[in-house]
DNA sequence: GGCAAACCTTGATGCAAGTCATGGCAGCCG
DNA sequence: CGGCTGCCATGACTTGCATCAAGGTTTGCC
């Protein structure tokens, strides 16, 4: 079977990316669109990239606790990464769609502070994190690229402190269906109706309120003709309404 | 004048740290201490260490819109970080004391999307951003030390995110106080007896509270012999009693 | 000194969201 | 089938913190 990398840049449809070759799905696109990497170094990225079988929904990509080797992307499904404290509780720290790395919080450490898993069947690349930076010291782009990716999970996290701190109930749930929306979009599905992957619970735990809560907003954007709301099915029905709560 | 981790390995007082050179005051030591570089390396990651004079109370040492070009260590003093959306709401994103390094979430673009500026009379260390991706290309654990301190400051944020979705009032104050305490007292100073650089505004904006509320807690702490405080001067009275509310 | 501005404290009141409780619905299995 | 379990929705009630308001303290400046 071959790496992803290595079907994408084979398969013959046109790519729109700058570094000038097809490449497949575009699923890694967060690997490859913004590296600017010439196409031997996508091949040498290509070769330390493992792809295993697929996971199941609930199935642990990796624990807290156990050594801390690889960071992932997701090619297809979706994840969620949490830590749970010394009484317990759960804090889902995030929510990963297809393009997405997630496990950079391990690096700081031999072993997992947080645990990931999947929301519903899921492939994932494994990228050897020792093996990234031996790559990372020969190829700048690279380097610059991961310090980049680290960034702006940073900057995300601030992000949902402010909308946490700062944001009413319905103005962080709003915001979390717009990033969602245009996650979704950015993949050239379409952007207005997309399935939410994760469960209600999730959602609230992830948001700092509580289940009841999540679901009564569900009831009210329905009411209020901002959403379409079927289970997990959402379609947002109108957008600028959404946005006004979600201070774009 | 000398740049700081020269003048730090010239210094002729003994240094407890493995990399086996003194290092004066230790204030550089998040940079020196986890790096484990031999004593030319150190000098090379010296000779790009920029140093100017001390940054005023609120003072800026870079502004949100201006290009990004470095980032920081505290030598001395304290330092806010601060993002402000499109409402004009500040959101505080980190205080950071000596021996911390800031200004990691402008890396991801070309300009800063955050502000730092003075809490009190502080030097900082400037290390300008493209010398240390050249460097740490040379430097394997230069570039690994980096990745683990975007990864500390990921996993930061995250327990800031669990504290403010999931904690009270009480806890969340308990909480930044036992966090200034250890930092202070790892600088070994006392860290029992301590000052806060930043105002009760400040301390509210971060954790997700009003002036207020902030005020109140500080009373209420005093009453219960939680603390003594004096304005900024604050003293840990029941530390117990503290990490029981902080939940360690 | 005296005034102004910034900061902090304290009290009274209201509301958003948590808590508790109940019921519906889909999927699963003996 | 009928009962069980997990997930979601909704209503009644409670509460922690925000809001509004007022007063105290410190700092700086004329």
């Amino acid at each position: 079977m071959p790496h992803p990398i290595a079907m994408a840049t084979s398969v013959s449809n046109p790519c729109p990316h700058r570094h000038g070759v097809s490449c497949g799905d575009c699923r890694m696109k967060a690997l490859c669109l913004p590296l600017a990497l010439e196409l031997d170094q996508i091949e040498q990225l290509d070769r330390i990239v493992q792809r295993g079988r697929p996971f199941q929904r609930d199935e642990y990509i990796y624990r807290a606790g156990t050594e801390f080797r690889s960071v992932y992307a997701v090619r297809s499904g979706a994840v969620k990464t949490f830590a749970v404290n010394d009484q317990g509780v759960e804090q889902v720290t995030g929510f990963y769609l297809p393009g997405e790395i997630f496990g950079m919080d391990g690096i700081a450490h031999t072993h997992h502070i947080s645990s990931a898993i999947a929301l519903e069947t899921s492939s994932v690349c494994e990228i050897p994190f020792n093996r990234l930076e031996e790559l990372s010291l020969s190829l700048p782009n690279l380097q610059r690229h991961f310090f980049q990716l680290m960034s702006r999970e940073i900057i995300n996290d601030q992000r949902l402190v402010a909308l946490i701190g700062k944001n009413s109930a319905d103005e962080r749930l709003a915001t979390l269906l717009l990033s969602i929306s245009s996650r979704n979009a950015q993949r050239s599905l379409s952007g207005l109706r997309f399935r939410l992957p994760m469960s209600r619970a999730d959602i609230g735990n992830y948001l700092g309120l509580t289940v009841e809560t999540v679901s009564r907003i569900f009831g009210r954007f329905q009411k209020q003709r901002l959403l379409k709301v079927d289970k997990k099915e959402i379609e947002i029905l109108d957008l600028e309404g959404l946005q006004e709560l979600a201070n774009v």
